[in-house]
DNA sequence: ATTTAGCACTCAAGACATAAGAGTGCTAAA
DNA sequence: TTTAGCACTCTTATGTCTTGAGTGCTAAAT
């Protein structure tokens, strides 16, 4: 069937009463909603075609009509107007981030906070790969008599360290030989180098000093592979308790999906193209069948770095959501980016 | 009015099967959990007493009887028998914690899950405080053009670090200056030591030098005062959606306690005497005035370093808990302590 | 060929009544 | 002091009725 003009006009309005009211809007609110008039009778034709079409649907036989999730799709694809973020916006979402602009590590932290903060909805980000970045240095500090601290800094500006337990005394000296060893073996490599297998062959290299270095070594390979994992950052999981189209058990899918990093940052990272909406089944996960997510890729350096999302119920404000998620994405992108520019 | 030994003992019977049923316990039903006989009268007669004494409540008054937080009380002071923790459980806290016994800072990120994943409540760990550590060193990296990260290491084998941004381009020559002078300096004093006030007289004191170190320096003060704030891990939020007598709003005011950091570590480190429960509104907060808290302070070195909690409903098993909490605090304290001996 | 008015129909939600059941409190006997 | 017995209370579940919102259909109007 076709959609005609006046559809796509009733079709929208639907879907934005209903967002704004939460209610099943019926015929009569409907015509006091659209901007030429119609009998009530004419749009309860059309709306019955539409729910013929899939676009919308009826909670029972006597209630209003209420967008389902295709209803959304179309109405987001081609219905809805972007609201351009105001200056205000801007203004306000800066002077968050600024703080930490320096530190991708807490950027994005920021990132998260900002996007619940503005939102209210639950929000996501994650870091930007170390996938990308280069080994800078590498530092041992000694925490106690046979403890000491191995910190791997990347080109990235990220920084990870772990703590690591030798059965030898430590002394500067050989705090010194880790230091040089490494350094001059891994400084400068990708991060996704130093593998398992590459850290055993280093130490067969090593000759008498293997026994000597085997923890530093398997502390600095599991701060490597502590970088190469995609760190996911959340805030505002309880925004969701405040949202009351959510049920109780819909909140527990929800945040039981958010509690498994991997797949969260799996869900945002095949994504792809900048902004994108993923519509209750669309999301293609049984958790969020029922919720909608607003994902946007950010770039940095002209390249797919990370991304950052909101999780909600199906009936958000997109359109005011999805200009603000893209600002802020497009804010930490020209952030990250510069501070790649900066080497 | 007196607590007589079989007053005492159907208090118990009522506040036992009430924790382990959920649901308001009638005179029928406690006979028969009593290690003696009597009827149904007689316990209806004492539990009318107990109810005008404060310690029992009725819903309404066809209901049976519900324990009151006065109840809960007598009931935890002088009534519980605690059950000592299981080896099975000694054993899986012990796996639990091991593979972060040598990080302090991870330690208690892991206290805080294991808490959680134990009891299925939400769970606390506040970090041991920067107060007592001192500078162990401080360290520069460089990680752009004109950005740097300053790390402080201090003598409880913390670390934190901030990156900052100079208006100038960076060298190894001037990183090795703010090295040598930032340790000359700092190295060897107590973290609190490094108030606003002091780093600006250093600065004061440092000549020309003032302008190229001015950066770096506030970047020192900031981790500083990171490093003496008490952090606190949190896990397991939402276990609180799966407990059905916190209410939806209930569970929003537990939360949004629970994320206020400050005010939830001075809850927890103005307890002291090792093990502690705060019924409701022993805990003076409105937003856990039907909420328990169960709290622990952990010693380090013989003083008591932070605290370990779990929160839940006024309905708990708070002789399991109790226990838990208890052997986890111990464990912390331990390894902590272990920790700082190995210097 | 559309559009509209009118009307019968459906269904959810609220109000009200009723019945069942659990548990109490009281009284009087043991 | 304890217990049996019974009347009483209050919740909860169930069922019935009513109301109102909103639809779908039909037939008239444009």
């Amino acid at each position: 069937m076709e959609l005609s003009e006046r559809k796509r006009k009733i079709l929208a309005a639907v879907v934005e009463l209903y967002i704004e009211t939460g209610e099943p809007v019926g015929s009569k609110a409907l015509c006091d909603n659209l901007d030429f008039t119609v009998s009530s009778a004419t749009v309860r034709n059309e709306m019955s075609e539409l729910a013929e079409m899939g676009l919308l649907e009826q909670p029972h036989t006597s209630a209003g009509r209420v967008p389902c999730q295709k209803g959304y799709r179309v109405y987001i694809d081609t219905l809805m107007k972007k609201r351009p973020v105001t200056k205000e916006e801007q203004r306000y979402i800066d002077s968050l981030l600024l703080p930490s602009a320096y530190d991708p590590e807490k950027l994005l932290d920021g990132v998260a906070r900002a996007l619940a903060g503005m939102t209210k909805y639950a929000a996501v980000s994650t870091k930007p790969g170390g996938s990308g970045a280069d080994i800078r240095a590498i530092q041992f500090v000694q925490t106690s008599r046979r403890t000491a601290m191995a910190i791997i800094m990347t080109s990235t500006g990220t920084m990870k360290s772990r703590v690591f337990h030798c059965d030898f005394d430590l002394t500067p000296d050989i705090l010194r030989v880790f230091f040089r060893v490494l350094n001059e073996k891994l400084a400068g490599l990708p991060v996704a180098t130093v593998t398992p297998a590459y850290i055993q062959s280093l130490a067969a290299s090593l000759g008498e000093m293997t026994m000597l270095m085997s923890d530093a070594l398997m502390a600095v390979l599991d701060v490597a592979q502590d970088l190469m994992q995609t760190e996911v950052c959340l805030d505002g999981e309880m925004n969701l308790l405040y949202h009351n189209d959510l049920g109780q058990s819909e909140i527990r899918r929800i945040m039981d999906f958010l509690s498994r990093p991997q797949e969260l940052s799996r869900l945002l990272l095949q994504q792809t193209n900048g902004l994108k909406v993923l519509i209750g089944k669309e999301t293609h996960r049984p958790e969020l069948s029922e919720s909608s997510v607003i994902v946007s890729r950010y770039n940095v350096a002209g390249r797919e770095a990370g991304a950052i999302a909101i999780i909600g119920p199906t009936r958000m404000n997109y359109g005011k959501i999805m200009s603000n998620i893209e600002y802020l994405s497009g804010s930490v992108g020209r952030m990250l980016t510069e501070l790649l520019d900066m080497e």
